[in-house]
DNA sequence: TACTCTCCATACAGTTCTGTATGGTTTTTG
DNA sequence: CAAAAACCATACAGAACTGTATGGAGAGTA
């Protein structure tokens, strides 16, 4: 009656167990639970626990590059489109990321995957601040403050993360000699 | 010879072990290994794991709020304090902070003490603003982007938070009219 | 010295997990 | 339909932990 489970949905399950508890809860024994499941099957698809972390691991990183980038290129470069930009990372779920962020906090591989994911999204921002006008000495700049800021209403509260006014944020990403 | 070990003790090493790897360090069993101590000592000074990290927790409270307020009032108010406030966040160690962080993605107890610091934190530094010649409308939403891009800076990698351009981090604080 | 706290070691029972081994049940395919 | 492949349950051994119970050892005090 329960379907059969393929590779992907454990998976699914890991990221979603990572965004709701934490890294914590990327354990066999509690996602078969969730499944409704026995063990078996995971060991069946995955030859040990490192080896589904992986698995997790990677599929995030396709998730928070490729996917991204690929719903922001349908619009026009120049200003609309780092607009666009900001609002889709502005009204994100953050949960996910939250969850990535705890879990590299306490694994190096981790977190060096993570870094990696840091330094594209960053050199993408960057680009497209200078898309949008800003000459090539300040945008890498402003792009980590931009980034960092995102990413900081990511791992604060929901109720404090909806303190963050968007139009403020698009303001300081707009080019303005000063 | 060892000497004999107080309840701060156990608390420091606390700390120490949740910045360096994470909240899944805070376990008698690996405390006490780290300590050269038996769990025996553990449990003499807290009654279960859950009221040691409950003590752990309330210190780094005291420690992040009253702590580094303290060093700034020492600065006479005005545009100097909010540099120096910039300036001391900084350069801070974000190891803890972000064990605290990565405590709070998987523990609902540890995320709400975790705001309400938030929110005595952006206080602080939404009325260090206004001293600083904002205007009460503006100094909300500019210090929910400064706290912020300073709360990303501690969840990403060293390397990376290196990155992060302190003037020009001044230089958004400072107020002027647009 | 004797007595009393304070602190610690050791041993035990129990929980939550990992990983393996083995056999069974579906689903697909020749 | 029969064989193969994909998927899962169960049972076992063992690691990493929690919490309790008990018997000390060391430092301070009458």
């Amino acid at each position: 009656m329960n379907k059969r489970l393929k590779k992907q949905d454990w998976v699914g399950a890991g990221l979603q167990a990572l965004a709701k508890d934490g890294p914590a809860a990327l354990k066999a024994d509690r996602l078969a639970a969730k499944l409704a499941v026995s063990r078996g099957s995971f060991y069946w698809h995955f030859e040990n626990l490192a080896s589904f972390q992986t698995a997790v691991l990677d599929e995030w990183v396709r998730f928070a590059t490729g996917d991204v980038v690929a719903r922001i290129e349908q619009v026009e470069p120049g200003g609309a489109r780092l607009d666009r930009l900001l609002e889709i990372a502005h009204q994100a779920d953050p949960s996910l990321e939250r969850g990535i962020r705890a879990w590299a906090a306490s694994n190096k591989g981790v977190a060096a995957r993570v870094e990696a994911v840091d330094q594209m999204r960053l050199d993408y921002l960057a680009n497209t601040l200078r898309e949008a006008g800003w000459p090539d000495a300040q945008a890498d700049g402003r792009a980590v403050l931009l980034y960092l800021s995102n990413l900081g209403r990511v791992v604060v509260s929901e109720t404090l993360a909806r303190a963050v006014p968007l139009d403020e944020l698009q303001a300081s990403a707009r080019y303005s000699k000063d």
